[in-house]
DNA sequence: CAGAATCCTATTTGATACTG
DNA sequence: CAGTATCAAATAGGATTCTG
């Protein structure tokens, strides 16, 4: 089976893994379970408050992702994927899966080019 | 099992199908075969042959399509996706079938809000 | 026919400072 | 603690013109 490129709904899993950081935080809360908003900051180095905040926004807007917040001084909010985001799981997966061999495939590659080019 | 948010690779299939036409691309030369530049140009309405261009060198770059070039007056240059590339090809069905249940649960999601809001 | 080159706009990401 | 606001830099995408 092979589908209709004019109706392609692929943009619509990819625009919601689109985002720089977005697949490591999915990842990560898949991995570790509800977080607070600073275990994130802490567990993603490199990653600035703006970042995180849009990024999770932003898969909070498709669903993907959810927000609990804590009416207390000073604030607490916690973040956790949600059972519909989880169906995310397997193309993940298959994405890192796929990844990782053509991390390897490109490695193979290099040196192919470098011992023809001895 | 579940990835290691640090030693993530989703990001290595990500960065092959992000793009406005990457996906498209890859369905159509999937579904059509071999085709010509004119060809791919005549049917992805709207796409320029500057993005047609820079999209399947990218695709080239990583080894995913095959630039075939007949040396002959006028050019004949033809594209295809390489056994390699055909790896991605479960990956774009699981997007396309998530992307098509994300549709009806969005449009579930504002018929919902619109009943509320009455 | 199949592009390369140029110019321009829009979107994304990042650094930094501020706030209830 | 969990953000917002602002500004700057980088990247993606598009319109148009030119060429072997």
């Amino acid at each position: 089976m092979n589908i209709e490129p004019e109706q392609c709904r692929v943009e619509d899993a990819l625009g919601i893994l689109v985002g720089k950081w977005k697949p490591i935080i999915l990842l990560h809360l898949l991995k570790n379970g509800t977080q607070r908003f600073s275990e994130m900051k802490r567990s993603l180095p490199g990653i600035t408050q703006k970042m995180l905040t849009k990024q999770l926004r932003e898969l909070e807007d498709e669903d993907i992702v959810e927000r609990v917040i804590y009416p207390q001084v000073p604030p607490k909010v916690e973040y956790s994927i949600t059972e519909y985001g989880r169906s995310l799981e397997p193309i993940l997966h298959a994405m890192h899966e796929w990844g990782t061999k053509h991390t390897l495939h490109k490695m193979q590659k290099i040196n192919q080019t470098s011992v023809q080019s001895n």
